[in-house]
DNA sequence: CATGAATGAGCATTCATTCAT
DNA sequence: TATGAATGAATGCTCATTCAT
C-alpha cells in the first residue's frame, strides 16, 4: 500500500511520476506501461507502486493534473479576458486552450481524449466552476447581461463542447473545418446565447463590424 | 483472413457476431475479449477469425452499425420533425437519439464512448450530412431561412456536441443537471443560431409563448 | 480415412494437390497452410483430406516427387554424361541439377531445404541407385577403372555432398564462393576420387588438354 | 524488450535458460514450445521474454553456442591432430565433433538439424576460420603443401561437407554405411585433395601402410 | 464425392503487480 | 526505502482437422 508521500523527498517523487506519466502516453501512445514510466521518471518499478498503488491512481493523477492546469490557465488568461467582447473573449480562451493541450508534443491531448472515452467521465466541474467565476465577474461589469438565464446548465453544456470539440478537432488529421472555423462557430454560439438575453448594443457587437 | 459470408448460415453469423460484440462491450466492458465475444455469440473462437481479420475489425462494424442506426433513426424521425419548429424538433431528435443511446441496456452508449476515446476519431460524416439534408429541406419550406451562413461549420459542431453531450451526460451517473435540462438547452442553441440568420417571427417562436 | 484413387479423376486431382503444394510452399514459404494448398488446387480443404489422411501425406509425397524428378533428370543427363571425362561429366550433372532446384520460382530448392531439416531425413537411395547404375555403366566402357575402391560408401558421401552443398549454396543470398567454384570443387572431388583408383592416362586428362 | 542481464543471478538464468532450449528440443523435437522452454528452466515465461525478446533470439543464441562449442572443440583438438598425418587427423576430428553431436542425448544434433532446415543458413563462417587456421599451422611445418591450391573453396565445401555429412548420419536410425566408412572417405576426400597438391612421399603415406 | 463452416487446442507474447534482497 | 527479477493470468490469433449438408 502505498504511503502518503510526507517527506519533501518523497513529493518530488510523485510530481516526476507524473511528469514521466504524461512523456509517456505522448511517446509511446494511450497504452504506455508501467515499466515505460517508471524508466522515463527514473526510478524503478518497485517505487512506482511505492507512491501509487496501482496503474489507474496515477491515471487519476494525470487527470487531474490536467484539470488543474486548465484551471490555471483560465485563471491566467482572465485579466485579458474580462476586457474583450465576449464572442472574442471565447477565442482567446479557446486558442490558449488549444495552445496547452498541443503543448509538449500534445500529451494533454493524447492524455485528455483517453480520460474522455474512460470508464470515469472527464470530471470538468473545477472548470465550470472557474468559467462561472469569469462570467460572474464580467456580468458585473457589464449590467446589460443581468438577465442571462440558465446560466448552470448553459456553463454545463458549453464549457464540455468546448473541450470535446478541441479535443476531436486537435485529434483529427484531416478536418473538415479549420481551427479558427471552429473557435469562431464556438465563439458564435456564446455570443448568441449572450445576446438572447441582452440584445447586443453597439458597444459589444463585433460581427457587424 | 476473413472469407466473405458466401452461405445464408454465415451471415447470419456475422451478425450473430456483430451482436454479440455489442453485448459483450455492454457487460464486460471496454475490454471485452475476443474469446468473450465468442462465447457470447456461440460460437467458437475460431469461427469469429473467420468473418473478421482481427478485434479492431469487429469494432470498425460496430462502429459502423452504430453510425448506421444513428441515420436510420433521424431518416424516420425527419417526418415528424419537418413540421415542428427548430427547438422543438431538435428536442425531439435529442430525446430519440438519448433513447437510441439508452437501448439494450445501453449497449451503444458503452461502445460509443469507447469509440470516441479510441485511436480512430467517431466517424460522423454520415450523420452530419443526414442533417444537413433534413436542415436543407426545412430551409425550402420556410425562406424566412434562407440568409442562414456557415452552415457546414456549424453542423459540424452541432452535431458533434449533440453527440458528444450526450454521451458524457448519459454515462454521468450524477450528472449536475437533467436530461430535459440538457436537451433544452442544446435546442436553445440551435434555435439561437437559426435566429440569428432569421430574426424570429410569431409562427415559430417557442419561448415567448 | 482418404480413399485410394481408382479413378482417372482422382488420379488428377492428387496431381493438382501436390502441383499446388510445391507452388504454395514457393510463395509462401515452408509455412503454407492446407488452406492455401486447396486454395491453389482449386479444390476445398474437404477434398484435400478426401487424398491425403493429413498434411505430412503431401509433404511426403512432394518428397518423392522431388527424389523422382531428381531420378529422371539424371536418366535423361545420362546419355550426354557417359561422353565425358568425369569431372567434366560431373559438372554437367551438378549444373542442371542446380537448374532443377531453381526451376518455378525455387520450389524444389524451398521444399528440399525443409525436407533437409524435417524429422525424416532425405531419403536418396533411388538418387544413389541410378548414379550407381550410370558410374557401373562407365566403367564397364573403360576398364581403366575397374579397380575402383569403397563405391557404396564414396556415392553415398558425394551423392548427399552434392546435393546438401548445392541446398545450401543456392539458399544462401551471400555465399562466400560462386557457384562455378563450388561445382569445380565437387568436380574435383570426383576426379581425384577416381583418379586414386586409376592414375589418369592421356585419354580422359582435361586438365593437361 | 529484454533488458541486459546486470547481476550476477541474471546471467545464471540466461545461461539456464539456453541450456533448457537444448533440453526441450532433445526431448520435444523441433516445435519445443516457449512453455517447455520455460518450465525445463525452473523459470515462469513472464522471465523468459526478461531475457529473449522472442523465440527466435533463443534460437539463435543455440546456434551461436553451437558453433561456439564447435570452435572449442577444434581448439581443443589441434595440438592432437597436427601432430597426425591428413587422413588421420581429419578422422580424429570427426569422430570428436561426432561425440560433440551426440553429447546429452544428441541435444546438438537435433538442434544443429533444425538450423539446417530453417530459413536463416547455418553459420559456419567461425568455424571455417579455425579450420583455416589449423590448416595454415599445418602447411607451414610441411612445405611440400606449400603448394596447395583454392583453399577458400575447398575448406568452404570440406567443412560443410563433414557437418552436414555427420548430421544426416547420425540422424539416420539405419544408415547405408557404418560411421566409420563415414569417417574414413571424408578423410580420404581430405587427402586426396592435399596428395593432389603435393604428391605423397613416404613420410605421409597411410594407405600403403 | 464435394463443400466449407465450425472447431478448439495450442502458441507466442504482454504487462500489472509482488516480494525477497 | 529502493530495487528489479520473477510471476502467470490473460490476450489475440492460427491452423490442421472434422463433419453436417
Amino acid at each position: 500500500m502505498p504511503r502518503k508521500p510526507q517527506q519533501r523527498r518523497a513529493k518530488a517523487t510523485v510530481e516526476a511520476i507524473v511528469e514521466a506519466s504524461f512523456r509517456a502516453v505522448a511517446s509511446h501512445g494511450t497504452h504506455a506501461t508501467t515499466r515505460q514510466i517508471a524508466e522515463i521518471a527514473g526510478i524503478s518499478i518497485g517505487s512506482l507502486y511505492e507512491y501509487f498503488s496501482n496503474k489507474e491512481a496515477i491515471f487519476s493523477a494525470m487527470h487531474e493534473r490536467f484539470i488543474q492546469d486548465v484551471v490555471i490557465l483560465i485563471q491566467e488568461t482572465t485579466p485579458t479576458i474580462t476586457h474583450l467582447p465576449p464572442d472574442q473573449g471565447t477565442r482567446e480562451l479557446l486558442t490558449q486552450f488549444g495552445a496547452l493541450l498541443q503543448r509538449d508534443e500534445g500529451r494533454y491531448l493524447k492524455v485528455a481524449r483517453k480520460l474522455v472515452g474512460n470508464d470515469s467521465l472527464l470530471y470538468i466541474e473545477p472548470i465550470r466552476h472557474m468559467l462561472l467565476q469569469l462570467v460572474t465577474a464580467f456580468i458585473m461589469n457589464k449590467p446589460d447581461y443581468a438577465t442571462i438565464k440558465d446560466l448552470p446548465t448553459m456553463s454545463y453544456i458549453m464549457v464540455n463542447t468546448g473541450i470535446f470539440m478541441m479535443l476531436h478537432h486537435l485529434s483529427d488529421p484531416k478536418p473538415p473545418i479549420s481551427f479558427e472555423q471552429l473557435c469562431d462557430g464556438l465563439a458564435g454560439i456564446v455570443q448568441r446565447y449572450i445576446d438572447s438575453a441582452a440584445p447586443p448594443t453597439r458597444s459589444h457587437q463585433t460581427e457587424s463590424a
